[in-house]
DNA sequence: TTACTTGCTGAAAACGATATCAGGTCAAGT
DNA sequence: ACTTGACCTGATATCGTTTTCAGCAAGTAA
């Protein structure tokens, strides 16, 4: 494979001549640009990258930090991040962690190694500071609130979206409120619980602890939900549901087994994903994609350290 | 940052030694090691991986293409992929196409600049031609049936499977079959084609155009699908639909426009994906995960050059 | 005239690792 | 005593670029 000395031989330059044509560099005169041409189309000749990246400390590489592919909020998300690295002529590095804070460790070593230039976690289980004492290596962008300077972060004001949907909830009549997360523990489903919790205290309503449902992310965990919903003594009214994937599955199973929605249960799903407007169910719209896009031009720092996004009330058929 | 000089002078060896205990070559005192050793946690040393991808001409990188990644099929894919990937150590670069040829020739590009060690093609709309030119800069696997022993390649026999499904609907009294695909001039649409062809002719069949439905991909589409079947005056009395998704849709909304499943209208989904289980949808399962897997392993030159999978009928209440 | 810009050129020094090679010691085998 | 081979060491070349720097010619300003 030809290299930038041959080239330069070829044409009769030297290297540097060569390097100025291969990057556009305005000081090369006519001529000599048309030799380097010339034997850059002779020789096909390709820039070996990896010796660009060397010298240059940079790569044209993102990682993407998130549990699973597979599910829709992620690769929504991703779709907006693919579409602005796109456009900035960068590539992205996919670290599928499953939440095993392992992987997780590997993404920020590898910023460290310089093989990425930049980093995104769209979630995490890893210590927060831990991925901050990292920014020392390269930009970190997170999605959720944080304090410090350090991190960047775009991310849903989950506390605010899951309070109108309370409030919404309550003022359709609704006191028996439940709701489900993917896993207690994430930084999401706190704010979601504080949220929940100043709810009930301020309408002086009881915390029911079997009303909070763990472990609903996918559209078959809707089956499981709706199986524990129908032992329930006194099951709630009304369910704030993760996301529409959990939402549909609740809604295609709940008819089977004589749950009417919503005369005998309203719920209300998260992302306003195109399957919720197709099946008419309520939903927290979210945008995911803009957000996504956000990202991106936040981990090559062209944008604000910090970026709330709100999301939105879409009223469907099933409240 | 430290380079693997500074650590030879602080550890008073030369840089060779340095190398050495870095890549844990035997030949190294164990004085000398603990010195070094000594001072990388000093300095809190890593290693520049783009000098390492330099000097040695590989990245540990492996693309992937695909044309987007928020579809379960290649989400799922993707997923057996990453498995094998995270085994060997190696990291994924992620190419979304959408696609536009001139994505996927972005990544054949990378494969020749050296910044990928190889390419794994999920769906491409490339010449097939033009894909093979590329093998020159390293191995690239494709899911689907190739001649010639350039590429290597796994691939479900859509063809059988087509067959199967069609078999067994002719088999429960269905002579009015229609079926569905993402995207007419891909390669397994045309081998669904195919199958359907020859099925007709053997069993003296008419050919009905209008029971082909195009771009149904995603969910939703199953209610453009259900308002098309709706208007059709002799519509077909079971479909064989592009995958669960969009089999789950058309189930959801046959039902709110009056059309019985199975009793109206059999159907059979593909992919036996999660939901399709859940909501009793007949299915020909594909082994997705496993697939990737062995794609993986693939580019990797560790299987064989091709692979067949077969899919396989499992019969739920949808038909 | 001097001095200073603008345009163009190439030699050589990076970037930070690994690979090659030559040379050393020391014990075992003949 | 002499070879052989295992073990250990480091100088130096190398991977293929970009960057720095020095230099030259021609034009312009003072």
């Amino acid at each position: 494979m030809a290299t930038i000395k041959d080239l330069a031989k070829l044409a009769g330059v030297s290297v540097t001549t060569v390097s100025r044509v291969l990057n556009d560099h305005p000081y090369v005169s006519k001529e000599k640009r048309k030799l380097v041409l010339e034997a850059i189309e002779q020789t096909k000749y390709e820039k070996n990258v990896n010796a660009v990246h060397l010298k240059t400390g940079r790569t044209q590489l993102v990682g993407v930090v998130l549990p699973f592919s597979d599910h829709p909020y992620f690769a929504q998300l991703l779709k907006g991040i693919a579409k602005q690295a796109f456009k900035h002529n960068y590539k992205l590095v996919l670290i599928q962690t499953d939440y095993q804070e392992k992987r997780e460790k590997e993404a920020l070593h590898m910023l460290r190694q310089k093989q990425i230039d930049a980093l995104i976690i769209c979630s995490r289980s890893c210590d927060l500071d831990l991925i901050t004492s990292y920014t020392l290596y390269g930009p970190i962008v997170v999605c959720e609130k944080v304090h410090g300077d350090k991190l960047s972060s775009a991310y849903i004001d989950h506390y605010q979206a899951f309070q109108s949907a309370l409030a919404y909830l309550y003022e359709t009549g609704h006191q028996k409120i439940g709701y489900s997360v993917s896993r207690l523990d994430g930084t999401s489903s706190k704010e979601r619980a504080a949220a929940y919790r100043d709810f009930l205290a301020a309408k002086e309503l009881p915390c029911r602890l079997d009303y909070v449902f763990d472990k609903m992310l996918y559209f078959e965990d809707g089956e499981t939900m709706v199986t524990q919903l129908k032992q329930m003594e006194d099951p709630p009214s009304a369910l704030i549901i993760t996301n529409d994937q959990v939402a549909a599955g609740v809604m295609t199973c709940a008819g089977r087994v004589g749950i009417n929605i919503p005369e005998k249960l309203a719920i209300i799903g998260f992302d306003d994903h195109p399957m919720a407007q197709m099946m008419g169910i309520s939903s927290m719209h979210i945008p995911l994609e803009e957000m996504g896009e956000h990202l991106f031009k936040q981990a090559l720092g062209k944008e604000s350290k910090d970026k709330v996004f709100h999301a939105t009330l879409i009223k469907r058929e099933t409240v």
